[in-house]
DNA sequence: AGTGCTAGCCTTTTT
DNA sequence: GGCTAGCACT
């Protein structure tokens, strides 16, 4: 055990105000800490991390539970440079993480066995896919019924919100309500085939935790038990599922909830930041901290925020207003394009503008968007210009076909139930298509069955090879071979995840990406890095779980690039980050908001969603404006943002670069 | 029956 | 620019 002692050097009344002091400083039991933007949130919990710590609770006693990887990381390594206590000695990270820990430990309630397989939402929707396909073949030939990927956000929502599938169905999606009965059928068999198979899907991660709290007496004390002290960062983004998690482990209500209700941008995850208002009923005795001061930006670009949040329908919330610390700087400005090339062009020449003339580095500026996809203008002229960009893009590094391919391998290697995985690498050959997979392997757990061997070493036999597509049956063994290699010969090595990696990328499928890819060593070098991210891990599990849930990491390789960048990213990835200069793009009427989200009548998330693109700026803030959009479809001419129409024009500076040439 | 190809559809946000 | 329905091919 480190020492804690360190803590006691820590003078917390000089080095926080007195919002901050009070919060990280609440005696044991409930507490809802109200904390706007730029207030210094994961400031203050981290330093309440290290307060806990130095009135003697343990680094152990505490879970502390984040939404997004970042956030986990960054708190985690902030409280080791605070304390010098080593992140891992804490139970932190991301609900999905510490649930699929959980499970692991206590599945064996519910049904999972510790080394079941995660898998990511595109697996997830070839499963259900298939589950609809074997129960109904006419369902999704029919035009009014819903596509699978309709069925699972329907029923992922329920799932996520605790509610009856056939509920959630006549209350949002009424036109649903004659196929209501088969999508229930449908969830149902999707959850059994999922526990078959042994996967579980991201969802599955809260909802087997929650049952087993609900359902394990044992692991409900043990985990009651085990973290005295729980800290909750984004809790207004919280869901049905994840705060009865958090009020069931913490019974003992020394919970600690920070967030900021105006930041809830996940509703249409099930979010529902109902729990932050409720939190002080569900926790006799909560006391509310508010922390308003406001040290990231500027008073110009505060009044701007304040005004958008003044916007906001009576009754939603609770009422804040962001108090400026700083000095007082220019206005944001609000320009109007032609189009999104001009848009693209005045952002990139601004950006010029302000490493050049201004001493900015690139790293100290964001562009910010709705929708990935607004991007794209955009990257073409950055690299025009070589402006150095690093996108978090739509194409993760682990969502990457051939990244997936071959951990698909090592996935079957070690849970040869995991069908999905099967049918992922089987279809790469020739004619192989998923229903000739599936009945191989049908065949195979069959005759592993019979003979009493395990499937890996009945897949080589010659029952197998002859239902194999004749094109394919030259490759067949050197796949199988590698998959048997996976299985046994990583098993031996003391790093087994970085060697079970190695032999993937060395096998059969080193070999295939030859003659499937044209950039085939770039490829390669992305599953050479894989090896790489493999060694850091002790189990299969472990890593195979982490490859999953860290999908929104970049590669190893692009970090290394990602020095001094421009960063390119949406509105949510950007939530908890601060730039000194921030773009936002796209701000007309159907892009910022969204059409979809006007016609579903969520304009409010919108709000909050702008609310959080503004007050990412720091020092200076261009909002952008493309009157005329080509992006989608027919070329569409637009009206500026209603967000930007409903604040007082005495708020920002307005420049129309079809006027004025810049 | 199952796989492969192409023309015409629509484009959100994340663990 | 990605995805699916529909058709052709084995």
């Amino acid at each position: 055990m480190p020492e804690v002692g360190d803590t006691g050097l820590i003078d917390f009344a000089s080095v926080l105000n007195a919002e901050q002091y009070e919060a990280v400083t609440a005696p044991f039991g409930p507490a809802l800490v109200l904390a706007g933007a730029g207030s210094g949130k994961t400031r203050t919990l981290t330093y309440r991390v290290a307060w806990l710590l130095s009135q003697g609770v343990k680094p152990s006693d505490i879970l502390l539970l984040t939404f997004t990887n970042k956030a986990a990381r960054e708190m985690l390594g902030r409280v080791e440079e605070l304390t010098g206590v080593p992140a891992r000695y804490f139970w932190g990270g991301t609900f999905h993480h510490i649930g699929q820990r959980f499970i692991r430990l206590f599945g064996t309630s519910v049904g999972i066995g510790k080394n079941f397989n995660i898998i990511d939402a595109d697996d997830a929707e070839s499963l259900l896919g298939q589950v609809i396909q074997d129960t109904d073949r006419e369902f999704l030939k029919h035009k009014d019924n819903p596509k699978t990927r309709v069925v699972m956000s329907i029923v992922s929502y329920a799932r996520n919100t605790c509610r009856p599938v056939g509920e959630v169905i006549s209350d949002k999606y009424d036109y649903f309500e004659e196929v209501s009965g088969q999508i229930q059928q449908f969830a149902k068999l999707y959850q059994a085939k999922k526990l078959e198979q042994q996967v579980a899907d991201y969802d599955d991660l809260l909802e087997y935790w929650l049952k087993i709290l609900e359902s394990d007496e044992q692991a409900a004390y043990y985990a009651s038990q085990r973290f005295t002290q729980i800290l909750v960062d984004e809790y207004q983004d919280t869901n049905m599922l994840q705060s009865r998690i958090i009020d069931r482990i913490g019974t003992h209500h020394r919970i600690m909830a920070v967030g900021d209700d105006a930041q809830c941008i996940y509703t249409w995850r099930g979010a529902d930041f109902d729990n932050i208002m409720t939190f002080p009923d569900r926790h006799p005795g909560t006391r509310i901290f508010k922390i308003e001061t406001n040290y990231r930006s500027t008073p110009e670009i505060l009044r701007f925020a304040n005004r958008v949040l003044d916007c906001q329908p009576d009754g939603i919330g609770f009422r804040k207003e962001l108090k400026a610390f700083r000095a007082a700087n220019i206005h944001p400005y609000f320009i109007q394009a032609i189009d999104t090339r001009q848009q693209a062009q005045f952002v990139a020449q601004r950006i010029d503008y302000l490493v050049e003339n201004r001493g900015m580095n690139y790293r100290d500026i964001a562009v910010l968007y709705r929708a990935h996809y607004q991007a794209m203008d955009l990257q073409v002229e950055l690299s025009k210009r070589r402006v150095p960009y690093q996108i978090t893009s739509g194409v993760r590094f682990f969502e990457q076909a051939h990244i997936r391919d071959l951990v698909a391998q090592v996935r079957f290697a070690v849970n040869p139930e995991d069908s999905t995985a099967f049918q992922r690498f089987t279809c790469l050959l020739p004619k192989m298509g998923p229903k000739t997979a599936l009945k191989i392997l049908e065949l195979a757990k069959d005759l592993s069955h019979k003979q009493k061997k395990s499937v890996l070493d009945v897949l080589n036999q010659d029952a197998i090879l002859k239902k194999v597509p004749e094109l394919g049956r030259e490759e067949w063994p050197s796949l199988v071979q590698t998959l048997r290699d996976i299985a046994s010969n990583a098993a031996s090595e003391p790093k087994q995840p970085e060697a079970a990696v190695k032999i993937a990328v060395e096998g059969w499928y080193g070999d295939y990406i030859r003659e499937a890819y044209e950039n085939w060593m770039q490829r390669k070098d992305d599953l050479e890095s894989l090896i790489g991210f493999a060694a850091r891990f002790d189990s299969m599990a472990e890593m195979l779980a982490q490859l999953v849930l860290l999908n929104s990491e970049t590669s190893d390789r692009s970090i290394e690039r990602s020095e001094d960048c421009v960063r390119l990213t949406t509105v949510h990835q950007a939530k908890g980050l601060e730039f000194p200069a921030v773009f936002v793009i796209g701000l007309a009427d159907g892009q910022f908001p969204i059409k979809r989200a006007v016609e579903e009548g969520n304009v409010e998330e919108e709000r909050r969603l702008f609310y959080v693109a503004v007050t990412r700026a720091m020092d200076e803030l261009y909002m952008v404006f493309p009157i005329i959009s080509v992006q989608a479809g027919p070329m569409t001419r637009s009206e500026p943002s209603r967000f930007i129409r409903e604040v007082p024009p005495t708020c920002f500076e307005t420049v129309a670069m079809h006027q004025h040439r810049y």
